[in-house]
DNA sequence: AAGTGGTCTAGACCACCTA
DNA sequence: AGGTGGTCTAGACCACTTT
């Protein structure tokens, strides 16, 4: 009376995909197919080994492959246990931002603004300088493959020798949008996601309705003294870029 | 003329900190303070791990959580980088909603109406009924330690057997708030966050003002046969749950 | 050919949980 | 005490990139 012979799938090591791979694979494949029920324990992580022929370290990198997926979750002392998908969980990444930004050719900038201003209310406080102490603020339209992106705008104390403001108003090689690729580098940043509504102006400039509902990206950068170096935003429009997370298996 | 002899730290092997995360840690502070600039190459892992008398594996487990924290990025055959941070790689979670599902014995729920009803237009798209085919509907305020959180609407196929239905209209356990904790399980799901507005009930309800821009997250999941289950939303505030992500080094 | 990251082994010991 | 996940070693071979 055979038991558990040929009702599994095997590793196969001459495979180009790693064992750890596969491994995950089928296991993401019990999961999804109720083999294994969302609250009920995995195999352990030495059994696994034992029964797919693979060292401790391998079977453990499958399992992480499912832990980083979310669908299941380690307790040290007790084991490996399969996750119901919920809400909680997720988190929404700006893939569409990726993308878009990641296309240098087909991205048209159009400087909207550009001076020098002297800092007020909330801008001093954001920024932690003195009222009137003197900012570079800088507005600009992107767009990407024709279409109307997104509205940036920038806040940075004024210091002719930051290559922050240099960053911000060198729009020719967009250094000043994100700060991905420029020539300072930044200690740490804070992204703060809003929901708003369009202006007139915004909403003429990005192709919508005036008092639509849209996102805005608040960003603010510090350097390595932890000054606030710069502060500001983009405004973009759900269907620009739709927030999107996926649970669960999908793809299978 | 000694050279790299006392300028680094080294592995406390004694200590309780694990020494992937010892490593990580020090490799985090030569990036933060500039020892390693950003678009510059990290020693290989081979070289780390002579420096710092670690084997390979344990090297590696140090630079796959800076890789996790997006601070460096590998490239196979070309070695690993100092990443510049940047809007674009950043994602937003839901954490505060985790927290406040979590004390469940801070939740209130009152329910706000619960029913059934024929499905029209939209909703027989979302979830792939006929027209007029009866739907669960069910309309819930969330309080969190008094104060008002969230409110959450669901649809449903109706069909009395549905795990899904009894999750919907059990208020009690919370079951049906956001399908982690329930008798059913689902393959997969669909979270989309957009930005909308307050009407006139909502605002009375979660006191805020009408018009007031807040987040909407829609939800949808899907059983193991492919086929939506069910389909609904949560309005919150972002004051109440703000969407803040933090780049690059923080907390040294 | 040499250097890099990517995968993998066959063990080992530790921390934690349950019985 | 025995099982579970967490960490770690000292090697090995592979795939990819650069020289």
């Amino acid at each position: 009376m055979p038991e558990d012979t040929v009702d599994d799938e095997t590793i196969d090591k001459t495979s180009h995909l790693p064992a750890y791979a596969q491994l995950a694979n089928i296991l993401r494949m019990k999961i999804s197919s109720g083999h294994y029920e969302p609250g009920s324990r995995l195999p352990s992580e030495p059994n696994l080994s034992r029964k797919y022929a693979l060292s401790v370290m391998t079977t453990r990198q499958a399992v992480g492959v499912l832990v980083e997926e979310g669908l299941v979750k380690r307790i040290q002392g007790k084991g490996t246990f399969v996750q119901r998908i919920g809400v909680v969980t997720s988190n929404f990444e700006l893939e569409v931002f990726q993308k878009v930004f990641a296309e240098k050719e087909h991205l048209d900038v159009t400087v909207l603004k550009a001076a020098i201003e002297p800092a007020t209310g909330l801008l001093c406080k954001v920024l932690q300088v003195a009222e009137d102490d003197r900012l570079v603020v800088v507005e600009r339209l992107i767009s990407h493959r024709g279409q109307p992106f997104t509205i940036q705008v920038g806040y940075a104390i004024f210091n002719p020798e930051s290559p922050t403001v240099e960053a911000m108003l060198d729009a020719e090689t967009l250094t000043g949008l994100f700060f991905d690729n420029g020539p300072s580098s930044f200690m740490k940043g804070e992204l703060r996601l809003l929901p708003t509504f369009f202006s007139k102006e915004e909403a003429k400039l990005l192709h919508g309705k005036a008092g639509e509902s849209v996102f805005k990206i608040e960003h603010i950068y510090y350097d390595f003294a932890n000054q606030p170096v710069s502060y500001g935003w983009f405004i973009v429009s759900p269907e620009k870029m739709p927030l999107v997370c996926r649970m669960g298996v999908w793809n299978e």
